[in-house]
DNA sequence: AGTTATAAAGTTAAGGATAAAGTAAATTCC
DNA sequence: GGAATTTACTTTATCCTTAACTTTATAACT
């Protein structure tokens, strides 16, 4: 650094005073006088000081940061949660340490460590789609660190905090409308099963399916991932065998996506030759032809109660018992799924 | 914390040995044998020392970390940007301090101070729409902390580094291809004309229609912003006064995604009715019907350059001497602008 | 044998801030 | 009017690591 930064110390020496009596001026601290206070705060504004925040939280044992960890960031879900998290942490002042795992269980861990190394107050992470292995969250809270679950949540017992989707009552509710419409002949394009989200939208389809007593065929219930690829790749190979359904229940948007793209492909028309549906929302849903239905999953509700809940843990610390939050969706219906064209 | 956490001098306790001389082993220090080294690391491991990050950075003056600014994080160019920087920085074992201005000065202003009270290595960033005063960049060049712009850049004589994509080129390149079809009455929906994306795809629509001896109508050259609500008005302006062009160059792709919004819903076909095509390209524009052209500018060579150049300055410190990167744009051909359909 | 070089540690100080305890002067109280 | 309290600071210790310098023992060399 050509222009050594300004500390305390420097301040403390060019207005002959300590350099705690700074410090303490700096946060407002009722020790200090206001007359000195406001004097303290001109000078230092003066001097351009900027506090050093690796020495402040070395020595103030919090770093008013806290840690997220998210699997993807270039994906509508996870990118809308990203930016409401930062949202809420500027209002109160705390930096947010973001890392990406990439859907690696390795990097997970890597950046779990990370972030206890850099001492933060608390952790928020949605696990990894292949996350089986929870001993290292057992780590975390010995060590005292709250830690929130979000959206993916492990199969813990339970004693740790959690905000999820009601991914169940959803997938349930867009299959009893698809159900209502008259819809008889349903696939569902399914996540991991290994994963909390790919399971409960399962089991919500085939609760709506057994509900009206509609039989559910095998070869029309498939598992893969959440991605555009898969949703293609099943598409298409239901298309080759000359078995497609009338509808698909796809686990995700991207999975949608998929879809669209074979259907397009192979010149058959969305809603009228196939139609779809999907768990959750995204913007360009709207932009599509036709526009895509879904089951919408609040991305502000669901980071809200994330960051409320660490807050908490935060200030409760010791005393703070951990809570189970899940929150609604909403069935959004635009262009697909919304009237029954067989028959 | 419950359980607090290993030291170095807890180790030090346990082993009989000094605190340095772990720290040493630790950190592969050839002071140490490699038997004790070994027998360091066994025990470190076993008593489950985390190093302390703030401790660590606070004593080497150095933080392995890079700071990142950016105006949005759920927007498909910069979520790819972020990803891509955060994967590069994985593979070096840099940490990313990644912020998010919201298109706000001040945020931007306030996250440029807290990333020096970090003391990050260095500093990327790409500035909102709004930054016109760039006296803090010089307060960041003064201390040292080597500076990256990306893809924005300030309108700064030189002696910064930056790496851009040739959006003058990029837009010259689309209009160019739309007239060689034949197209003559095109519009351009502009950004912002404060920030070099918006002043620049411009030039090149101008350049374009210059060299082939083409008329600008004033009234279908528009300044706006980059968002899908500007791309939407600016449409149904036009469409009211009855004075729609044949093609229309969207600054951004979200621009045009406003543009397939308002079109659709006063029944008007793309390509047909009105063709559309833009800078900027995603995913998601494979999927809209027709697919959406775009001026492809791709993320991972704006990014890569970015933390490369951040990488060197770094190292070289001193003698390093700012750089300037343009990077090449692709004509992205799908179903929209690939065929003149009047006349 | 005595000096020099090297290996493998150890000691001290520093980094910049805050917490906790201490102090001197001014104010309050009965 | 003397003790108790408050005000406004200061002093000291601490957070955990690392940089820079010092020490001790051993090997190498003349």
């Amino acid at each position: 650094m050509r222009e050594k930064a300004v500390t305390l110390n420097d301040i403390a020496e060019k207005m002959n005073l300590s350099t705690v009596t700074i410090s303490k001026a700096l946060r407002n601290h009722p020790d200090i006088s206001p007359k000195t206070t406001k004097l303290i705060k001109t000078i230092a504004e003066e001097m351009g000081y900027t506090p050093n925040i690796m020495a402040r939280n070395l020595s103030a044992r919090r770093s008013n940061t806290i840690g997220l960890v998210v699997p993807k960031i270039a994906h509508f879900f996870f990118g809308s949660i990203i930016e409401c998290v930062y949202d809420l942490a500027f209002q109160k002042n705390y930096e947010i340490i973001l890392t990406v795992s990439q859907e690696s269980v390795e990097r997970e861990k890597k950046h779990l460590q990370t972030l206890l190394a850099m001492k933060v107050d608390g952790i928020i992470i949605s696990i990894t789609q292949e996350t089986t292995d929870y001993s290292y969250f057992e780590v975390i809270e010995r060590r005292g660190v709250p830690l929130v679950f979000m959206d993916r949540v492990p199969e813990i017992p339970n004693g740790y905090n959690t905000v999820r989707v009601d991914d169940r009552g959803g997938a349930f509710k867009a299959i009893e409308h698809a159900i209502n419409l008259g819809y008889k002949r349903i696939a569902h394009f399914g996540g991991y099963q290994k994963i909390n989200i790919g399971r409960e939208r399962k089991a919500g389809f085939i609760e709506a399916m057994q509900k009206y007593g509609i039989e559910i065929s095998e070869s029309w219930v498939t598992e893969g991932g959440f991605g555009e690829n898969y949703g293609y790749e099943s598409f298409m190979k239901l298309y080759r065998e000359n078995n497609l359904p009338d509808l698909i229940f796809a686990v995700t948007y991207p999975v949608a996506l998929g879809v669209y793209m074979a259907a397009n492909e192979v010149g058959l028309k969305i809603p009228d030759d196939v139609d779809v549906i999907c768990f959750g929302n995204a913007k360009v849903q709207n932009f599509l032809s036709p526009p895509l239905s879904c089951v919408d999953q609040s991305t502000e509700l669901i980071s809200k109660h994330a960051m409320e809940m660490i807050f908490e843990n935060i200030e409760k610390r010791e005393e703070y018992v951990a809570k189970q939050i899940v929150v609604d969706t909403n069935l959004v219906l635009r262009g697909t799924c919304t009237r029954f064209n067989k028959g």
